[in-house]
DNA sequence: ACCCACATTGACGTTTACGTAAACGTTAAC
DNA sequence: GTTAACGTTTACGTAAACGTCAATGTGGGT
């Protein structure tokens, strides 16, 4: 039996900040398929480690990859997703690029904020239709509650 | 001159609900090419009525436009939208009909509630940058406010 | 009569985001 | 030592959502 597993120390534990992930497990984990995980990496949005052929993703990659599908559920492009990991990257240090970098943000924050008015919008939208025919059902002698 | 269009009269005018638009129209108020509505039209999203060939969109086919290009913004499929787009077209006198409306407008508000977590989320990860590189600029003497 | 802006219907092309097979290598189990 | 489970690359296939012609029609202005 091996010690390398500090499993239930005393500690929470760093959360493991070191694990590393085969791509299978992150595919089961995201719920996509190891084919989308790779072409991710084709397209540029992914970078893990090899070790020889195989791809070895950290803890970093994993939460990479979580961004991108929560991109991707905001309906965001695998573009336009590139271009905003890669604002995390950018260089921080030039005047001229941190004011760049300030505005890219703005103008994204601005688009998120649309959304979440059509977000809103829809969500009340639907409040609505349930809120009326739970109302209806009610009138008839239903139980709106059970399914 | 034509007396038709009463233009300032004192009413608000009842916003015009016999109006009629064109497919250049709509398309130009939307910033959506007509091949685009057209296309909708062939996946039974809107069906305008005709004049000889024509097509003419009612106030109403305006409003299904509009909630078309918001569902797209939100990142949901065409075929999703046409089903959501049905819900509201669906027979709701049948009780079985409605407790069936009435789940699955559940389950879609779920699901939207969910995205607005993803949404928040991302809002904040970029207010944070944001308000570290204004800090930053602030730090350097510069001002953050002037683009 | 002619032009121009706008409309129509095919039909084929394109981009995005993967799916799906083929052919092959590695590690662990039995 | 073979099967099974996992990994790899290469390559062609595909569904969705339109773009882009081409050929044609239609109504209005001069």
């Amino acid at each position: 039996m091996s010690v390398a597993a500090p499993s239930s120390a005393k500690s929470p534990a760093p959360r493991d900040t070191q694990r590393i992930y085969s791509i299978a497990e992150l595919a089961r984990e995201f719920a996509v398929t190891a084919r989308t995980i790779r072409f991710y990496e084709d397209e540029g949005l992914i970078k893990p480690r090899r070790q020889g052929t195989q791809r070895l993703y950290s803890v970093g990659d994993r939460a990479r990859l979580g961004w991108i599908l929560r991109g991707k559920r905001l309906g965001f492009s695998l573009a336009e997703i590139k271009q905003l990991l890669d604002l995390y990257q950018v260089d921080r240090t030039g005047l001229q690029q941190m004011r760049e970098l300030l505005r890219r943000s703005r103008l994204h924050i601005e688009e998120l904020e649309r959304r979440r008015a059509d977000l809103d919008a829809q969500i009340g939208e639907f409040k609505d239709v349930e809120a009326q025919v739970s109302a209806e059902l009610v009138r008839r002698g239903a139980d709106p509650a059970s399914d």
